[in-house]
DNA sequence: GTTGCACCTGACGTAACGTGAGGTCCTAGC
DNA sequence: GCTAGGACCTCACGTTACGTCAGGTGCAAC
């Protein structure tokens, strides 16, 4: 199809019609993604009207966030686009999650710097530090599955739910090592409620999710002195004495 | 500090403890990230404790996402490392957004072709086409921030609403199609009704933001024709005979 | 004839490394 | 003392989707 009749378009207005810059007209060409369908004589690019259904093709599914070359193979037919597609979905499923992440510590941090006010660098630092190195120690526990799966849990109950929930555990801990150091027996109605309480605490986490809950666990049985040191959890001891509480019964 | 007594590593061993390759440590030095306190007779590096310390720095900051420069910009104590963090923290918060929109996007393509099957490949790719121009025509006329509030807004109603909603509008056009093709006088109590419904549905839209509103309405002015073709919206006589139907009062 | 704009073809730069290629060093075993 | 197998070294190109000169040609108007 030489385009021997139709209209033809030179690379500027091209470019001008379609938002996108002459470079990059000139890099589709350069990567086979759409040759003008012929030249002029000093060489000048002259598009048809197939070329430019296509050019808009190109840039539908770039906007997608598709990479050319498979863009190239998608407009040759040479693969399913549902099904390409479809795993696109889920590769932008999975930076989302990340994403999310991220930006959850990202937001934790800015607002400990901000609340601390100006901490020194030294401090934020090491902040940082123990931060990532949490979530390098939940990541290594944590199937991708489970960690989406607790995100929905958290978009479900809401952030302050969540911070509410996380405001409790330092309270909690607190109560508890106060009977512990009081001597109370576990099996003493007050620990208890406590008990009570810290199994609640836990069941918001896990929400009765088996895989969850003995993630958790092994996660904190091989790290409990980081997560104790870093974040401030309870101690191997306080877990035994929670449990005697919770076998009292 | 020449780092004369305490304890040396070399490349390989520091990279298994850090989980790098030793390919990074060596890009890191040549970007002057983390120079080796010191090299061999033999030009093999030697990295000391305060090297160690600093690794650990970069990659925690590489884990938030920060771009090498400005982990060393950082590490320097030439920036305020809370004020990047921040800067990065909005960063991380519109690619989110985009990212939302995106799976959005892609998640209605890929329901599309499942329900209806094997799509043809021509079909879909003017469906991908006219979805993404719809949204190039939405960018257009809706801010960053108006967009962000519109996924705010979006979420907090639930995915279930938005899909009664959407599904309400074609329901409610084809209900006052017929009315208007039954000729029956705009402040009938039945158009008045439907009318009623239709400014529900805006309102569920732009949930009184008058912002959101004047630019939906100008959206529309503008795009009549593209969006009647291709989102089955409503036509300018619709539009006429509804305000009539609400200016009777 | 020349001015000015559109067009052309290289070719390097970007971020953070991956991946050889080709050569040197070091340690353990013989 | 010699050698084999790792570990180490320094280039240097490849990756993604173009941006950005640089140096030269084509073309229409004055």
């Amino acid at each position: 199809m030489p385009e021997d009749g139709g209209p033809v378009w030179k690379v500027g207005e091209l470019a001008r019609r379609t938002g996108l810059t002459v470079r990059t007209l000139h890099h589709y060409e350069q990567v086979g993604l759409l040759r003008p369908a012929a030249r002029t004589a000093a060489g000048h690019r002259l598009y048809g009207a197939a070329d430019v259904r296509r050019l808009y093709q190109v840039v539908a599914l770039r906007e997608l966030g598709l990479p050319l070359d498979v863009i190239g193979i998608l407009l040759a037919g040479e693969a399913d686009i549902a099904e390409r597609l479809a795993e696109h979905l889920a590769l932008v499923e999975q930076r989302l999650v990340r994403l999310r992440s991220l930006r959850s510590r990202l937001a934790a941090l800015v607002a400990t710097a901000e609340s601390t006010g100006s901490t020194a660098p030294a401090d934020l630092l090491g902040l940082i530090e123990e931060v990532v190195r949490m979530q390098d120690v939940i990541n290594n526990y944590f199937s991708e599955e489970q960690l989406a799966l607790l995100e929905e849990r958290r978009r479900a109950l809401g952030e302050d739910a969540i911070a509410a929930a996380e405001a409790e555990w330092p309270e909690l801990i607190a109560k508890v090592q106060a009977e512990m150091d009081a001597g109370t027996d576990p099996a003493d109605p007050r620990v208890r409620a406590l008990a009570g309480r810290w199994m609640g605490l836990l069941e918001a986490f896990h929400g009765g999710d088996d895989g969850l809950r003995e993630s958790l666990f092994t996660m904190y049985a091989e790290n409990s002195e980081q997560i104790n040191r870093d974040s401030g959890g309870p101690s191997p001891d306080m877990i035994a004495y929670i449990s005697r509480a919770n076998a009292a019964d």
